[in-house]
DNA sequence: GGCAAAAACCTAGCGCACTAGGTTTTCGGC
DNA sequence: GCCGAAAACCTAGTGCGCTAGGTTTTTGCC
C-alpha cells in the first residue's frame, strides 16, 4: 500500500496535452458553429486523431462540453476572487454588473452557458453534479459576504442573505436566457444593474441605491 | 383566386387527429424519461405509425418538442387570462407567485421548459421564434398591467416597467432552473414570492410589501 | 361516383453519438 | 535497456435523428 496502490498509473503527459487541445478546439468550434452543429469528427480532425479516439479522454459530447465550461468556470471563479473578504455589500453588487459585462465580452459564452445550465436539469447527466455544486458555493459565496457586509452596517431585520443571493443568481441567469433569444438587442448589463440597484435599496442599511 | 387558392387543400381529419395523438404521446414519454431519453421511434410506435410518418408531422424531434410546449403555453395564457385590465399592481404580483405554485403542481412540466428555453438559445432552431415572441408579449402585457395599475396610484418617478417585468420573467426562469438542479429541493414559489414582494416595495405607489 | 391533387405514410440510406473490444504507445520499476 | 501494465488510440458496429423519394389514402370537385 504505497503511495501508488499496485495498479492506478495516471494520466500520460501525452494525454495531457491531448485533452487540452481537445477542450481548446471545442471551445473554439461550439462558440463558432454552435454546439449541436459542431460533430465530434470535427473537433477530432482538428487534433489529429479519431472520433473514437476523443471519446476515450471524453466519453460523451457532454462530457467535453462539461469541460470547456469548467475551463471558463475556474477563470471566473480567479476573477471573482479579488473581492476582499471584507468588501461591503455595494461593492459585491457591483462585481455583479461588472461580471454580466465581462460576459458579453466573450462571444458565445452565454449561448454555451444557457445551454450547459439545461443540460444540468438532467439528474443523470454529467453536468448535474458540476452546477448543483456550482450553485450552492456561489449562493454561499454571496451571501457571506452580504451578511458579512450587513454585519458591519446596521442589518435590516429578517433579510435572508442566501435567497437574497439566489435572487441575483436568478435575474443573472434569467436575463441571459433573454438576451440570447433577444439576439443580443436586451441592454443585459443595464437590466442586471437595475436589480443591484433594487436590491441595494431593500437589503443595504442605508437603503440608498447603487 | 378564390378562397380557395388553386393547390393547398389543409389537414386531413385523419391527420389532424394522429397529430393530436403524436403530442400527446410526446408529452407523456417526455415528461415520463426525459426528453434525450426517449427515441422518436417509441413515439411513433405509441401512434401506430413508423418514425418517418412521424416525422411527417413534426419535421424534427426540436419541432415536436416545441408542439408539446405550444399546448402547455396556451392552457397558461388561458389560465392568465382571468386577470381583469384594471387589476392592482399587488394583484398581479400576486399572479405571478401563484402561477409558480401552477408550474410545481405539474410533474416533469419545468424540466422540460427550461429545456426548451435552452433549444431556443439557437437562432436557427424552431424555438426560437415562438420564445422571441412569447417573451416580447409576456413583458409587454406584465408591463402594461403594471403601467396600468402605477397610473390608478402614484407613480414612483422613473420606473422602466418593462425593466420590471422582464426582471419578474427572469427571477421566475432562474429559479426554475435552480430549483430542477437542486433536485426540487428548493422553495421556489417561496423565493418568488420574495422577489414579488421586492418589487411591490420599489415600484408600487404606497411602497408596501404584498 | 370517379378523378386528380395533396396529405399521409413508408422504405432506404446517411451522418452522428456512442459502445465493445482489439492494437499500439507510453513509462515506472527492475 | 527492457518488461509489462495501463493509457492512448483505432476499428467495427449499433441505434437514433433526419432526408429523399416513392406509395397509399383521403377528399374537394365535376
Amino acid at each position: 500500500m504505497t503511495s501508488s496502490t499496485r495498479g492506478r498509473r495516471g494520466s500520460y503527459s501525452v494525454g495531457i496535452a491531448r485533452r487540452q487541445k481537445i477542450v481548446e478546439a471545442a471551445a473554439h468550434r461550439f462558440a463558432e458553429e454552435g454546439y449541436h452543429r459542431t460533430a465530434l469528427t470535427r473537433i477530432a480532425e482538428d487534433v489529429g486523431i479519431t472520433e473514437g479516439g476523443l471519446l476515450h479522454h471524453f466519453p460523451s459530447k457532454k462530457h467535453l462540453l462539461l469541460a470547456v465550461m469548467e475551463h471558463r468556470f475556474t477563470a471566473e471563479a480567479q476573477w471573482w476572487a479579488h473581492l476582499k473578504d471584507d468588501a461591503d455589500g455595494r461593492t459585491v453588487l457591483r462585481a455583479m454588473v461588472a461580471a454580466t459585462e465581462r460576459h458579453l465580452a466573450e462571444p458565445g459564452l452565454i449561448e454555451l452557458f444557457v445551454l450547459t445550465s439545461a443540460e444540468a436539469a438532467d439528474p443523470a447527466g454529467a453536468a448535474h453534479a458540476l452546477f448543483a455544486e456550482r450553485y450552492q458555493r456561489a449562493v454561499e459565496a454571496l451571501a457571506g459576504q452580504l451578511r458579512g457586509a450587513m454585519e458591519r452596517g446596521t442589518p435590516r431585520e429578517g433579510t435572508d442573505c442566501a435567497a437574497v443571493a439566489r435572487e441575483c443568481i436568478a435575474v443573472s441567469d434569467g436575463l441571459q436566457l433573454q438576451w440570447v433569444i433577444s439576439g443580443g438587442t436586451l441592454d443585459l448589463a443595464g437590466a442586471v444593474r437595475t436589480h443591484a440597484d433594487r436590491i441595494a435599496r431593500t437589503v443595504l442599511p442605508d437603503g440608498l441605491g447603487l
